[in-house]
RNA sequence: GGGGCUGUCGGCUAGCUUGGUCUAGGCUAUGAGCCUCGGGCGCUCGUGACCCCGGUUCAAAUCCGGGCAGCCCCA
């Protein structure tokens, strides 16, 4: 066993198994830049992945993409009070242009929304502009102090951001749930991973919203992740940007905004969710390799033959629309290349050999559960594609599972610290919906109301805090 | 936000306490060749490093200061 493979089991040392799989499976690399990391070919072709997806669905709903620049005037950024508070503590700034100090200094964007709106009314003049529904990808930038996580905590990372305008409220409020809808569908059939949706609170809605939700995803070492979010901006932006309609009713109105973005943490998610001891598992419908093919060579003229198959197979697999490579290459042993595939998460390989060969068969082996069948040659296509869909629903399955094997009802505030420090997870829990005992439970445990879920449940017992009537039952967690 | 630790060939490490033997050893990787290879096969010969800047000293991988970068713990 050589340092190519991972080195540590991911249940006896969790952080350190995540790093290993990120580096050695080539997904991403330390830049040289403090808190800055490299999105390697293998995570960058997954991110386009997530990006054909996404950007197909939201282009048919009406939505466009587009680009606004990276600098935004300080001036636009302090035009919403909370926004700004929100986000000046990790702001970069750029103060020089050459050797001249500037007049305005300049943020590095840590999202869109001054910018973006400032031009917005600009452009919006009657109810006939409306709605506008923009989207870019981009990266964006947040100065984090605490240690660099691959894709999970970076100063830099990608993202998309959504930036939408509509005339009443009520569209707004249609335009949040549409995209949280996407969101969850993304996340939940393409990355397998099974989420919680919902609101978040006062304390954790985005600055400078009316509401925002959000979806949320449990890990295995226990801590939540959050895998999106969907803000109703109310008319917060439009008010103090200044973004006005004439309605039908020749009344002058503001309008309502929602914005909304996911980042390339959900590619950190897939690694821990679905990742193991072997490295990483990737989900089909977003493995940028999907099969790959190793030819098992023996000896002069077999060898050949071999050859003549795999390469068959490899062109009847891509006529069929898969993500498929033929690795032939000599310099290494089929073993060799089986464990670097493996550590690549590549969900199916495909073994010919010698006894293949004889029997007219080809040997699938799947990533998920390293169990290896015999498929009749010409049955080759279909097999991969029913395989491919097989895996796909077992990795979701056995998120699910994590789930809600992670999730723990409790009563009382004992039960809740005892739960987080001995299992962790997500904690259904009671509330009297007061920020001030929210805030006391994140002070006295690290964890945060993660969501709070749409369909309204019964409270099943006093405030898990502060022992006062509650009125809603959310879900607590420790989270990245 | 507070505390601790670390940095040596591409990767992992030995050496550091007590400066000199260390232009430095091992594993792995990597290049050339041999090897017919169903789970990182083996053999031969090569390649390859003391994070950066400064200080102490006759002498620094080793001691000191700063920088850069990373890791862990607590809040």
């Amino acid at each position: 066993m050589s340092d190519t493979g991972i080195t540590v089991r991911k249940n006896e040392d969790f952080s350190e198994w995540y790093t290993q799989v990120v580096l050695k499976s080539g997904l991403a690399d330390y830049a040289p830049v403090k808190g800055c990391m490299i999105f390697r070919e293998h995570s960058y072709a997954i991110w386009e992945k997530i990006q054909e997806i996404f950007n197909k669905k939201i282009k048919e709903t009406g939505h466009r993409n587009v680009y606004f620049p990276l600098f935004i005037p300080e001036s636009f950024l302090k035009k919403e009070a909370e926004h700004f508070q929100g986000f000046v503590p990790q702001v970069a700034w750029v103060t020089m242009g050459g050797n001249s100090p500037l007049e305005e200094k300049l943020a590095i964007r840590p999202t869109s929304e001054t910018i973006m709106y400032a031009t917005y009314a600009k452009w919006i003049r009657s109810w006939r502009d409306l709605p506008i529904k923009l989207n870019q990808w981009c990266s964006v930038v947040r100065w984090e102090t605490k240690a660099t996580k691959l894709f999970l905590r970076t100063r830099e990372f990608l993202w998309q951001e959504g930036h939408t305008a509509h005339t009443t409220k009520e569209e707004a409020d249609r335009e949040v749930m549409e995209i949280l809808n996407a969101y969850k569908d993304v996340i939940e059939t393409y990355l397998a991973i099974p989420v919680l949706v919902g609101k978040k609170t006062e304390m954790e809605k985005f600055a400078g919203a009316l509401y925002t939700t959000a979806l949320e995803a449990m890990m295995p070492d226990g801590k939540a992740l959050q895998m999106g979010t969907s803000h109703q901006l109310g008319q917060h932006f439009s008010k103090v940007f200044d973004i006005k309609f004439l309605d039908k009713d020749e009344k002058e109105q503001y309008v309502w905004q929602t914005s909304w973005g996911f980042t390339t943490r959900v590619i950190g998610a897939v690694v821990m969710v679905h990742g193991d001891d072997k490295g990483l598992v990737l989900p089909p419908k977003v493995a940028p390799v999907q099969v790959v093919i190793v030819p098992i060579p023996y000896k002069g003229a077999e060898t050949e033959a071999i050859m003549t198959k795999a390469k068959e197979i490899l062109e009847k697999l891509q006529k069929k629309d898969i993500a498929v490579v033929l690795d032939d290459r000599q310099e290494y042993t089929p073993g060799w290349k089986f464990n670097q595939w493996e550590l690549k998460g590549v969900p199916i390989r495909i073994e010919i050999g010698p006894r293949d060969l004889k029997q007219k068969q080809v040997t699938l082996a799947r990533r998920d559960t390293f169990q290896k069948i015999t498929v009749k040659e010409d049955e080759t296509a279909d097999a991969v594609t029913k395989l491919l869909e097989e895996i796909q629903t077992n990795l979701f399955n056995k998120a699910k599972k994590l789930l809600e094997e992670s999730t723990t009802t409790v009563k009382s505030y004992d039960e809740f610290k005892k739960v987080l420090e001995q299992k962790g997870g997500f904690i259904r829990a009671s509330w009297c919906a007061d920020s001030a005992c929210e805030e006391k439970i994140k002070d006295e445990t690290g964890a945060t109301i993660r969501t709070v879920p749409f369909e309204k449940e019964k409270p099943f017992s006093k405030c898990v805090h502060c022992g006062k009537d509650a009125s809603e039952v959310v879900y607590f967690a420790r989270s990245y």
